[in-house]
RNA sequence: GGGCCUGUGGCGGAAUGGCAGACGCAGCGGCCUUAAAAGCCGCGUCCCGGAAACGGGAGUGAGGGUUCGAGUCCCUCCAGGCCCA
């Protein structure tokens, strides 16, 4: 044979798994060196622009060093098939591969073993790409990139900066707001278009005691330039603020609240500290609004949709300013801002909470009243300090301190105390609450507990024995409110508060700004820099990247205070704004570079964009190559098919929106939203044994002494008896599945269809290494369906066959339309039926049965290709660049149906008729059948249900 | 505590409101074989009757409802999973 693919040794007549391992690497490697899955872009060499295209996208693998989960090849499989299938129906087709590099786990094995993580961090990929390439996934490799390289977090610094000198604009677009440079803000504070002030949005501000309508500044010249930059910092959708963070000296550094149990450190259980340090945050609550309305046209799961709009959290109802009194009882001309979403029962509010961070208990501190017990307020604010945000709002018993300040409650005129009490957190709302004891259990809780008064506004039902009542209901106690119900009073007030100058309708959203910064070593630096007086310049874009520099030890020094990683670096971190790249700065001013590193969602947020241009060193991605691959068609633009698992659905695909949304408005990208289809694979989880104590047994301490069809499981060691459960696959459970096992005993072809025909592509299901024998068989019986015994010939028909070409047109027509639908399961299922039922095929049927079966078992299918010599024909060298068979619709018929006859639903006979006899003569038919008759002997038929095609129900008693 | 999802043979699963259990695994019977493995053919929810063909009844977590007809739609409950708190 002339092929590459003959086979030399002529006794491989059976499919087995050293033919499957020849046939798998040989054409990899062939594929490889033809660049088959290699698509140009619109402007290169062999581009089609004829053709449509399918940007699909897998999430990027973390490479641990643990190698390839079988979780990961389930999400790739599945995109293989559809991007083959695509690449066949003749779509320019989009498909990369990457890494996402960056990250704490890779730090934690660095540490642990000594190696640096660069060197780590690589080994893993190297192994990740060898298993991944093993599969024979038609990923265009060229594309590949690592978020660790250094000229992609170039430009990841380069987007840093782009938000950095950016600020929300609320007015714009018609009051949905839209990303600007900064400098048109400070152009509009110059010229006086706009009013000199602190951004009022600002989180960083909240509660800080400021008016209404903020603090007018006066002339922008007037202000000297630290004044100046604390105004333009404010609005900067990338900001420094001190934010209370989980502070873990032992470890070195602030851990995220996942990675903090009942105050000690997840890891070493370690204790961990609330503390106060200044980060970097992202202004993404700017984009709240924007974020929840633009999730409507995705074609997203609904579940995914749902819960980042419970993330976003946006509640309606009105902040309402409650003003400061003194120690005679007199307005101090500050006030107290809370939110609360029921204005309608400030008549009820006795008494106002603030959280122990809240900037009036220091205050109180500071300037303390006759009634302040400042010792007390020190240290409860200390206590609470180290709780976390769960702790604090699962606590059973509320607890508290007066602050022995007082505000005026606007509508009853009536002084009422301020307390301070964890209950309430700094970061939703202003930080602030009017407590209403009668109508919100916690804080009749807490009333209950200290003493204070409690109003009824809101008139409980009949009979009512409960505390708190949230329910509706008619006004009560409160003025001109009376009589109304709730959402009725919630208006009145909220109009009454706006005439009286003390406050509005407000919605409130419980996103919170992101928080950025991390201390560790392994990510990417930002590009900043602070001058002598601790301001912050950014790094110009020339000057990018600024490299990660080397370091030798990254064990994390153990510290009280908090001191990132990268401080080690000493002759990096001290430089001149010369030699760190900052514009406008004397080149021999000394500076300090920012010693904060990105988290690790940073490099996941674009890395779809540079996909689409991934070698361009001029810009993050051509202008031309992102028009075209994010293109919006009909829909919202973005990736076309985005698989990943729904661990996701909230923070990695809430971050990228958010980037996204600002390179659209900057006019860097063509889209509002990065991705216009999105959907999950399961889980692929494994057995476990379970005690009777509900405690798991791990695989290998267990053993069945019933029969396989009965198994009664006993743990080994204690002879308890134990039963079999569905868990996540887990070392210490000792029942991972590990890919290149399978693969060495079935090949990937096998791997691929087993995986696949597990079950729904969304749905979580058990790995059962059993069954993966089901889908070798499969791939025996095609080898030996196209193949004769001697291994060299192929098995040929020299005219079709009626029943098999027809059962050909059905399966085209299934796989196809089940590929399309991502229902891999049944498109399978068709194959086996296909293969089940087929006689010998003749040429052409061979050519396009091996056309369909080519996405699942693409080894499989090239080989057969080539044997059919169809690569030196005139339709593909590859079976990959092949067309996708057709099928004549009225082979998907027959011409007679059997239809089953129901008396009062219940199967009672079945008639064949003509598959396109109308209800009339079905009814006949049905009517006319012996068992029918005899059965409908003394009956009457009230009425007949034909649905032609399908069944007739005869209603008879 | 809140949200989302899932409950179908021994197992994985299939089924636009229209013949429940496609397809695969395991199992059973047969063929082939010196034998085993592999392969091939057949059976395959449960109960009752029947030698069998076949017939009858029950049946998709439990209970109720809508409908000529419900695994599928609605309500209540139970169990499990995931996410958030």
């Amino acid at each position: 044979m002339t092929t590459p693919g003959s086979t030399q040794d002529g006794t491989q007549t059976r499919y087995d798994a050293a033919l499957a391992d020849a046939i798998e690497t040989r054409w990899q490697r062939w594929w490889e060196d033809r660049g088959v899955f290699r698509q140009p872009n619109p402007g290169e060499i062999g581009f089609d622009a004829s053709r449509p295209k399918f940007y699909c996208l897998d999430m990027f693998p973390y490479p641990s060093g643990a190698g390839l989960h079988v979780g990961h090849p389930e999400g790739y499989t599945a995109t293989d098939i559809i991007c083959r299938y695509k690449r066949m129906k003749g779509f320019n087709v989009l498909h990369p591969m990457g890494w996402d590099a960056f990250g704490l786990p890779a730090e934690q094995y660095a540490i642990q073993t000594g190696v640096h993580p660069e060197i780590t961090t690589r080994r893993a990929i190297d192994n990740f790409r060898r298993q991944l390439k093993r599969f024979g996934f038609c990923y265009d490799w060229s594309r590949e990139f690592g978020t660790i390289d250094e000229d992609y977090y170039k430009w990841t610094q380069w987007i840093f900066l782009k938000i950095y000198h950016a600020w929300f604009d609320p007015d714009a677009d018609n009051g949905r707001g839209k990303a600007r440079p900064i400098e048109e803000l400070v152009a509009g504070f110059i010229s006086g278009e706009r009013k000199v002030r602190l951004n009022p949005h600002a989180a960083e501000y909240t509660g800080a005691g400021d008016l209404p309508d903020g603090t007018d500044a006066g002339d922008w010249d007037t202000l000297d330039p630290e004044t100046q930059r604390a105004i333009i910092d404010s609005y900067r959708l990338a900001y420094l603020s001190q934010q209370t963070v989980n502070w873990c000296p032992k470890l070195g550094t602030a851990l995220a609240n996942e990675e903090v149990h009942d105050g000690r450190s997840e890891r070493g259980s370690y204790p961990v500290f609330r503390k106060p340090l200044r980060q970097w945050m992202f202004r993404i609550t700017a984009y709240a609004e924007r974020l929840l309305e633009d999730l409507g046209p995705l074609d997203w799961p609904n579940s995914t949709k749902t819960q980042q709009a419970e993330w976003i959290g946006k509640s309606e109802g009105a902040e309402i300013d409650f003003p400061l009194l003194d120690a005679d009882g007199n307005p101090t001309g500050e006030a107290l801002r809370v939110f609360t979403t029921r204005p309608d029962t400030i008549f009820g509010a006795t008494y106002m909470v603030v959280a122990p961070e809240h900037p009036l208990v220091e205050m109180a501190m500071e300037f303390p009243l006759p009634d302040t017990d400042t010792e007390s307020l020190g240290e409860y604010a200390r206590w609470a300090r180290n709780r976390s945000d769960v702790e604090r709002q699962e606590a059973k018993e509320k607890t508290g301190v007066f602050t022995g300040m007082r505000v005026k409650n606007p509508a009853t005129g009536e002084p009422i105390p301020v307390w301070t009490s964890d209950y309430v957190l700094m970061g939703y709302g202003t930080g602030a609450i009017m407590a209403v004891p009668a109508q919100d259990q916690r804080d009749w809780d807490f009333a209950t507990k200290f003493g204070l008064p409690i109003v009824r506004t809101v008139r409980p039902p009949e009979g009512w024995e409960g505390e708190a009542y949230t329910g509706d209901g008619v006004a009560m106690n409160s003025g001109f409110l009376d009589g109304l119900g709730v959402t009725v009073a919630k208006k009145k007030i909220i109009a009454w508060l706006g005439e009286h100058k003390c406050g509005a309708r407000r919605v409130n959203y419980r996103l919170r700004d992101w928080l950025f910064s991390r201390q560790r070593y392994w990510g990417e630096p930002f590009p900043i820099v602070f001058d002598a007086r601790g301001q912050h310049h950014a790094v110009s874009e020339d000057a990018l990247p600024v490299k990660l520099p080397p370091l030798a030890d990254y064990q994390p020094a153990e510290s009280e205070d908090p001191q990132p990683l990268l401080a080690k670096a000493a002759d990096w971190v001290e430089t001149t704004a010369g030699e760190a790249g900052v514009e406008g700065m004397d080149p021999d001013a000394p500076v300090r570079r920012e010693t904060n590193t990105m988290p690790g969602w940073a490099g996941s947020c674009w890395y779809y964009l540079r996909y689409c241009d991934p070698k361009n060193a001029g810009r993050f991605v051509s202008r031309q190559a992102e028009a075209y691959w994010m293109n919006p068609g009909d829909g919202t633009g973005g990736v076309d098919l985005y698989i990943g698992g729904n661990e996701h659905a909230v923070l990695h695909l809430l971050y990228a929106r958010f980037w996204h949304k600002v390179l659209f408005d900057l006019g860097e990208v063509t889209t509002p939203e990065p991705f216009e289809k999105m959907f999950h694979q399961g889980m692929i989880t494994s057995h476990a044994f379970q005690r009777a104590d509900k405690s798991l047994v791990p695989v290998d301490q267990v053993e069945n002494r019933g029969s396989e069809d009965k198994p009664e499981h006993f743990e080994i060691a204690t002879g308890e008896r134990v039963h079999q459960i569905v868990a996540k696959m887990s070392k210490s459970l000792k029942n991972v599945i590990n890919p290149d096992d399978i693969i060495a005993d079935f090949g990937a072809d096998t791997f691929r269809l087993y995986e696949m025909y597990m079950g729904p592509l969304e749905a979580s299901k058990p790995w059962n290494t059993r069954d993966t024998v089901g889908l070798h068989r499969l791939l025996q019986k095609i080898w030996r369906l196209c193949v004769d015994e001697s291994g060299h010939a192929l098995r040929l028909a020299d005219a079709p066959d009626a029943d098999t070409e027809k059962l050909l047109h059905r399966t085209i027509a299934k796989v196809g339309s089940d590929i399309e639908r991502l229902g891999f399961n049944t498109a399978i299922a068709a194959i086996f039926e296909f293969v089940n039922g087929a006689g010998t095929l003749t040429r052409d049927q061979m050519s396009r049965f091996v056309r369909v079966l080519t996405p699942f078992a693409p080894h499989l299918g090239e080989e057969l290709w080539h044997r059919l010599g169809m690569h030196e024909g005139p339709e593909a060298v590859s079976v990959a660049l092949a067309s996708w068979p057709g099928y004549d619709g009225a082979m998907l018929v027959d011409d007679e149906i059997e239809i089953p006859v129901q008396i009062l639903g219940k199967l009672r006979g079945r008639v064949i008729v003509p598959a396109d006899a109308d209800a009339k003569a079905i009814e006949a038919a049905a009517l006319a059948e012996p068992r029918i008759r005899e059965l409908l002997e003394g009956k009457t038929v009230r009425k007949v249900i034909v649905v032609p095609g399908r069944l007739v129900n005869i209603v008879a008693n």
